[in-house]
DNA sequence: GATAACTACGAAAACGGTTTCGTGTTAATA
DNA sequence: TATTAACACGAAACCGTTTTCGTAGTTATC
């Protein structure tokens, strides 16, 4: 009952041909006979033979595999960039092989090693937290050396000559306080998380500026900083916003949002009237939250489009081109009830 | 400045010994002298010889790569389940190539043939929502024909002998239906979608059931059948809360439950007092909703690690055994607050 | 009728490894 | 000294393709 694979030399044997006349039978070579293609065409397709892909790798040099390195999956953000990527790929008949870094620096490093061995033709990545901090990225270093293209996207380092795609996160930020500034809004909070992360850093960096151009004080109080996402266990929100009178915030991303709405609310403050919230990163949180979220959309699955063609370019480009491009999305702010006047 | 990956005839030639030589002078074979051995691992390590993946894929024909083919990527069961899937195969050496098939038939038949040529050792799927409602899977008995290992989970079928892995979503409905009787509520709806998905029938089973036991008369009136999970714009539900009076809701996933407690807040009925929610798919919305919702966990992370744990299993194994595991997770109900009497 | 030009196909190398088997050299044994 | 065994290595096949090149056999040309 099993039918095993057809390889082209049992097409050859079977058929009483060589190797050589089946390949070519089959390409519809113009160096073989009507009568030999028409019945080793007709063979091949009675048995369902398909070429092995992997030996098909060997010969040409080229996967058809892109690797993706993410530091994780259960992420919206992530996966939105990936069905960018995946879809760009899959139109171009490229393969993705996903690797989660899990935010460590190892894991990264050993992914990027096993898959650079012949399994990809290229890398898409997202560094790892742990990688930013280290601030060590000769493994990517290492890999461009080898003639081997990559595309860095959202964490981006500029230690690293490569494509990079990016939203401008310090325009975000800034776009989203002067929104709230000209609502009337004055006291404006800021919480974040440790600055180790490039885009965390860009998005103070606008929260700042935007409060610079007003002519607004920067006051270090209105400022929270957290440590890690996963440890919200709202204690020191709590404390934050009993001890400080703030009439709108700005939260790195959802969850920060959604908690900070929260506790506001069981303070008795009224959303948007009293205090108002915007968020980075359009989640599905953002929409289903209550009130729902004003948010700032990153446009996640654009960015996985782009990284990809900017990526299978590189790939399929014959000449070892030495010039980079970066682009830079700039984010839309949705607006939604956390901030209607 | 371009380091070319460096391969076994390159240090043949330059050590001018024989590939055969550097080959088990790499692996440390008893064959070669102590002196040849400490010269070639000596230089491989200079050069960072990595032997190439595809080339010993091609010798051994196994990949060390998994095929993964998942309706969707932007959703938060799938993604846990892949999170286990990737944690488990990565801790066994393998990599996983992810298609997702969009809930199409043709790519879900597309995605698998190009892999099965070679680029994967086996498949773990989740059916797509057409393939499940054109009741057809010729692709999969075919794969399985040619002794590919397959392992379905979640979304699977009875017309395909493989391993499986379910979360048993009859009980777990049957579960939270008798939880709401317990409760003392009286009037319990059922929102869910079509029932060509085999997981709604399973649960639409389960509620039927929890009923019948309590020997509560199903009310038709009570069930509301909502086409697809994208459109649910509201108006659908709000006529459906106007017209009957609940005191209770199971739906079938997070968002038909977040919408139905905002319609439900609109029109000032209180949650958990006035009316309980239990949502199936314990996500990222169950957690943060306001108020929070009481769910039903179906173990993603664990689903995914059991598959992989299968599928390597059968990819492992010699003889080509004949014989296939269903495996049938308890699902688990999070009590919060939507339910909290 | 000799030469040139096609036609239709096969042999073999190549991609980068692994592995079996054969063999020349040395050392141990009778 | 002749025989044998151990040692250290190389040749070659193989995995499944593609592709270059060579060459019989036929047909066209002068």
């Amino acid at each position: 009952m099993l039918k095993r694979k057809i390889t082209l030399k049992h097409i050859a044997r079977e058929l009483e041909v060589s190797i050589s006349t089946v390949s070519k039978a089959l390409k519809n070579s113009e160096e073989i006979s009507r009568d030999t293609k028409e019945k080793i065409q007709a063979f091949a397709k009675l048995y369902n033979y398909k070429p092995n892909n992997i030996a098909i790798s060997l010969k040409n040099k080229k996967t058809k595999n892109i690797g993706v390195i993410i530091p994780d999956i259960v992420h919206h953000f992530f996966t939105t960039v990936f069905r960018g990527i995946e879809k760009y790929a899959n139109a171009k008949g490229y393969n993705v092989i996903v690797c989660v870094s899990d935010e460590s620096f190892d894991k990264e490093v050993i992914n990027m090693e096993i898959l650079a061995n012949g399994s990809v033709d290229g890398f898409i990545m997202s560094l790892s937290s742990e990688t930013q901090r280290n601030n060590d990225y000769n493994h990517l270093i290492e890999l461009t050396e080898q003639g081997i293209p990559l595309v860095l996207f959202d964490r981006v380092t500029n230690s690293v000559e490569c494509d990079k795609v990016l939203i401008n996160d310090r325009d975000g930020a800034y776009r989203a306080v002067k929104k709230l500034i000209d609502n009337g809004r004055k006291k404006i909070a800021l919480i974040a998380t440790e600055d180790y992360l490039s885009v965390s850093k860009d998005r103070s960096d606008g929260y700042f500026q935007a409060l610079k151009d007003a002519n607004i004080k920067i006051d270090k109080n209105l400022i929270l900083r957290l440590p890690s996402m996963n440890s919200v266990e709202g204690s020191e929100m709590i404390e934050f916003f009993k001890n400080e009178k703030v009439d709108a915030v700005l939260c790195v991303n959802e969850i920060y949002a959604i908690h900070g709405m929260r506790i506001a609310q069981r303070m008795g403050l009224k959303i948007p009237e009293d205090i108002s919230f915007i968020g980075f990163t359009d989640g599905i949180l953002s929409k289903f939250s209550n009130p729902t979220l004003t948010s700032i959309a990153q446009h996640g699955e654009r960015m996985g489009e782009i990284a990809a063609e900017m990526l299978i370019e590189k790939v399929e480009s014959e000449n070892d081109v030495e010039t980079y491009r970066t682009e830079i999305l700039e984010p839309t702010i949705i607006e939604r009830e956390s901030t209607q006047n």
